[in-house]
RNA sequence: CGCGGGGUGGAGCAGCUCGGUAGCUCGUCGGGCUCAUAACCCGAAGGUCGCAGGUUCAAAUCCUGCCCCCGCAACCA
């Protein structure tokens, strides 16, 4: 086949501060589909995806496991790939940020950018809080004091460099005006231009020292380069892009890349700062960057302190990867945020993969089997209930095409899927279990099987992008291979005689029911009762996990937290707070302490006031909102978004809790 | 007045950029069929498109105000 060209595409590199869960996987497996169907239509496709391994936040993270920095990533960034490779991912780079390549190419791109003039060298100057460790804006303050301690934050220096946006502001607005298909979707482009564009850029501070993990400016090795330059850059260097030398084959052949699939909360970072690093290489932009969506749990974000956590190697164990790439694809949308469930994937699963797709190739399969020993053959005695078919059939690839250039996969898999219908249609319609009673209409019946398996090869090829696995079974059932592009817009591409289906047909996709599901995670977290329905059964499971997960502590750990019953005397909001209510204490020693308590959306003010509460007593002063909490009152995530404090009514302020 | 996104039949979504019979999937109900994974096919019920105004011959779609939800940020000690 010859080639469209050359396709370059990459995911936003994951960050490796833990194991991805299945809302980070939605993307590299939408730019796999991407990929893949590129290279159906005869692209030469060259697809990265990897991991974003510096900042302050694996720093902590390793110091907290007991790890260097590189052990940690070492450790997530194998554990991002292990979900990735679940998923089937066809990618063909995995770069990693602290791959020595990279390290190298980015500390010669920032020493060119300095030289050009493009970073300088400046110092930040700001009001900075000495016991935070860091810079305040003048929005942060509160009352003129930090935020965080409420301590005077005071003018302060700090050395950095410097990447001078604003002398390329105007060409990437013009460039955005005139490539309009540049940011996708296009909510996301006015976005973009009316936020920070149209406003003006300012410079940004491409260093940091108050980091340690990262890749030092080669000239000034306390700087270390911040994320941003980092972290975009992969998509340059992992091709062997060459900053003051001559690139490799793989750039000049790729870059620049085709599509850039990212999250949406990123787009900023990807249409703004990335092209102008771009511009000031003297390199091309990239044709597309897609920001797209989320997948939700249950209509909220994922998150772990949530507890709605879903990953792919839970979910895989339960539908098989191709289930849960179909759901992605299929249910992540274009411009709103996505939702997942247990019940709504196994809905999904059952109705389109088990009931339209596997019964329609196992009753075909089961048919030719039992009608003509497995022979599929074309004896050429049409009906005009063949013509819908074809036309379906003869159609479709185009279709799907169309929606996949703008990106739209659920919509393509829908096309498909009207394909896979037309066909359970067309075996209503022309009733091959009456034409089988009938020997005269033996030949009529196998053109009937024939159309059918031939309709079918060109829906599971174009499911090829999509759910490969199952493309490639539902082909080798049928007794042949994938139809080369240029053949999917026409019919009768199957050999009209010779070839056999199986005769063993399996089953691609098993109807399941949410029962067997809680059953086998049961199982598989042994220790949960069994659950009314799969969210509860999930919540369960996670909290399962997590309890095991927590290091247990030795008893002289509990004892040095000092718990006292104190009462409640009096109990304020706290202005500027949503959340914060100031409590006023007697904890026995007649000096008022005053708690701040985010409990503010679960209790008013004047329902506490009398009552008694368990107060950690010596817990270290801090400062919300400009109210000094001295201290912290006990209560408990009672359910989804509700706080219970626990009340110790009737026990004498300044009892000792043990 | 912090920034942003959203509210469409029971559920999940599309339609909104460029106003003109509200579409898809699941579920429900009724019918058909028996090759097949209690699957498949046909039909039906079900929506004043968050609320209130405005523009217009015409508004889910454009404008204004309000209500509610969700992210981010901040304030969960």
């Amino acid at each position: 086949m010859e080639s469209k060209g050359a396709y370059y595409i990459t995911t936003a590199i994951a960050y490796t501060s833990g194991k991805p869960h299945i809302g980070n996987i939605a993307d590299p497996v939408l730019a796999d589909c991407i990929a893949r169907f590129k290279r159906m239509q005869g692209y030469d496709v060259y697809f990265q995806t990897g991991t974003d391994e510096h900042g302050k936040k694996n720093e902590q993270k390793a110091k907290a496991a007991g790890l260097s920095p590189k052990e940690f990533v070492d450790g997530t960034s194998s554990l991002v790939r292990q979900q990735f490779d679940l998923m089937d991912l066809s990618y063909d780079h995995f770069i990693r940020t602290t791959d020595e390549y990279h390290v190298k190419e980015v500390q010669r791109i920032f020493k060119k950018f300095y030289d050009q003039g493009d970073i300088y060298k400046s110092s930040y100057e700001g009001l900075y809080c000495d016991e935070c460790e860091s810079f305040l804006t003048e929005s942060q303050l509160i009352d003129g004091k930090c935020p965080d301690c409420g301590r005077e934050p005071r003018k302060e220096r700090e050395e950095a460099y410097f990447f001078k946006m604003s002398s390329y502001t105007q060409r990437l607005i013009d460039h955005i005006n005139s490539h309009p298909d540049f940011i996708q979707p296009v909510s996301r482009r006015n976005e973009m231009m009316n936020n920070f564009l149209l406003p003006g850029l300012q410079d940004l501070c491409v260093t940091r020292t108050s980091i340690k993990w990262g890749i030092p400016v080669d000239f000034d090795p306390q700087h270390v380069i911040y994320v941003w330059l980092d972290a975009l850059t992969n998509y340059i260097t992992g091709i062997g892009y060459h900053c003051d030398g001559e690139s490799d084959e793989l750039f000049k052949k790729y870059w620049p890349a085709g599509i850039h699939v990212i999250g949406k909360d990123i787009t900023r970072f990807h249409t703004i700062y990335w092209p102008i690093f771009l511009m000031a290489l003297g390199l091309p932009l990239p044709k597309q960057v897609f920001g797209h969506p989320w997948v939700l749990m249950d209509g909220s974000k994922m998150s772990k302190s949530a507890g709605n956590v879903m990953y792919a190697d839970d979910l895989v164990d339960v539908f098989d990867t191709d289930a849960v790439r179909y759901y992605l694809l299929r249910e992540l949308p274009f411009e709103n945020d996505g939702n997942i469930t247990w019940d709504l994937i196994n809905d999904r699963t059952n109705s389109d993969l088990a009931n339209v797709l596997g019964n329609l190739v196992n009753r075909t399969v089961s048919m030719i089997n039992k009608y003509f020993d497995g022979k599929v053959e074309d004896c050429g005695i049409a009906a005009p209930e063949d013509g819908d078919l074809h036309a379906c059939v003869a159609s479709c690839r185009d279709k799907v095409a169309a929606k996949m250039d703008q990106l739209r996969t659920a919509d393509a898999l829908s096309e498909i899927f009207t394909l896979l219908k037309r066909c359970n249609k067309y075996i209503d319609e022309t009733t091959p279990w009456i034409l089988a009673k009938d020997p005269t209409q033996c030949a009529r019946l196998s053109t009937v099987l024939y159309n059918l398996v031939d309709s079918i090869t060109t829906g599971a090829t174009l499911l090829f992008p999509f759910m490969p696995e199952t493309s490639v079974s539902i082909l080798r059932q049928l007794g042949t291979v994938p139809l080369p592009w240029e053949l999917l817009d026409r019919t009768n591409n199957y050999p009209a005689s010779g070839n056999k289906v199986t005769d063993s047909p399996s089953i691609l996709f098993e109807r399941q029911e949410m029962e067997d599901i809680m059953k086998r995670m049961e199982e598989k977290y042994a220790g949960s009762s069994p659950a009314p329905n799969g969210d509860d059964m999930q919540k369960k499971a996670e909290l399962h996990k997590e309890l095991q997960g927590i290091a247990k502590i030795a008893i002289t750990d509990f004892a040095a937290v000092d718990l006292r019953v104190a009462k409640i005397i009096d109990c304020q909001p706290v202005k500027r707070a949503k959340k914060l209510l100031k409590l006023s204490l007697d904890d026995g020693t007649g000096v008022v302490r005053t708690v701040a308590s985010g409990i503010a959306p679960w209790y008013k003010p004047e329902e506490l006031t009398g009552h008694n509460v368990i107060v950690v007593s010596n817990l270290q002063p801090a400062t919300l909102c400009g109210v000094e909490s001295q201290g912290m009152i006990l209560a408990a995530d009672a359910g989804e978004n509700d706080v219970k404090v626990i009340f110790a009514d009737g026990i004498p302020a300044g009892s000792k809790v043990r």
